[in-house]
DNA sequence: TCAAAAATGAGAATGATTATCATTTTTATT
DNA sequence: AATAAAAATGATAATCATTCTCATTTTTGA
C-alpha cells in the first residue's frame, strides 16, 4: 500500500476513532460499506505489515480482531481476553516488564508480545460470578 | 467421549509417545491412518476438553496443533511456543507465578494458565539468526 | 441378551481468508 | 497536462481447516 487512496483514508479514520475496540473484518465491513471484502482484508494486511494496526486471533475458526495502534502512546502490553464476555483488557505495567525481561535474559526466550494472549475472567465477571 | 474405543487407545498411546511435540490433526492421521478425520477431530476435541490435551493456534488459517499434557508431573506453568521451531518450552518460574497473582490481585483478571502460549524466539534459533 | 447411549464414518457444508486477473487509479516524470 | 509504470481495485473463484449431518455400528449397564 504505498499509493493513498480514499478506502485507506477513510478506514484508518475510522481505526482511530474505534482503538479501543477489537473489530474484525465483518464488524468493519458494517460500517464502511463501500469497501469490498477482498479490499478490506488486504487494506487490513497492509496496515498490519506497516505497525499501525495489531491483529489478534482468539479463536481458531472464528474471524481475526484488528485494533489500531497508536505506537507514541502505547507501549508493549499484553492483551486479556475475557472468556466469558469477551471483552479486551490492555495490560501496560511494570510487572509485565519486568516478566518479560526476565524471560528474555534468563530463559533465553524472546516473547512476540503483539501476538500474546492471556485468556481468562475479568473483573466483572467474576464479580458477577459470585 | 465416555466409552472406551480402539481409536481413542491407540490414540492416546501415540499423543503420549510423542508428548515433546505439538501435532497437527495432519500428522496424527499420517500416523494413524485407521481413523478417519472426522474421528480424529472429535476424539482431540474430547481429549481438549477432558484437560489430557492441550491446544494451541500458531497462526490463523492454519491447522491447530495437540500436545498431550501429564497433568500429574506439571503443575501450572506458561507454555512458550518459538515461532521458527516450533519448540515448546514449559516455563515453571517463580516470577511467572507472582504476576499472575497481581494480575489477580491488582488487575482483577484471572488467568487461565492452561490456554496461554507464548510466542515468541527461543534461544537457539536467536542465536542462529546472529 | 437387550436397549439406550455414545461413537463412527463418509461426505457435504461452513466460513474465514487468499488467489486470480482484467480493469482502474495513483504517482512521478516528461 | 500527458503518459507510462506501479499499485490498488473488485468481483469472483478457490482454498483449507474444521464442523455438521445422519444413517449405521459399537459400547455399556441393566
Amino acid at each position: 500500500m504505498k499509493y493513498k487512496t480514499k478506502h485507506k483514508t477513510e478506514l484508518i479514520e475510522f481505526l482511530k476513532k474505534n482503538e479501543d475496540k477489537h473489530l474484525t473484518i465483518h464488524e468493519i465491513q458494517r460500517s464502511l460499506k463501500s469497501i469490498p471484502q477482498a479490499t478490506l482484508y488486504r487494506l487490513m494486511d497492509s496496515l498490519v505489515e506497516s505497525g499501525e494496526v495489531r491483529k489478534y486471533f482468539i479463536e481458531p475458526n472464528s474471524s481475526c480482531c484488528f485494533q489500531y495502534v497508536d505506537n507514541e502512546h502505547c507501549h508493549e502490553h499484553f492483551h486479556l481476553i475475557c472468556k466469558k464476555c469477551g471483552k479486551l483488557i490492555h495490560l501496560e505495567c511494570d510487572e509485565v516488564d519486568h516478566l518479560l525481561q526476565h524471560i528474555k535474559d534468563d530463559h533465553g526466550f524472546d516473547i512476540d508480545v503483539s501476538k500474546v494472549n492471556l485468556y481468562g475472567e475479568c473483573e466483572e465477571c467474576r464479580k458477577e460470578a459470585k
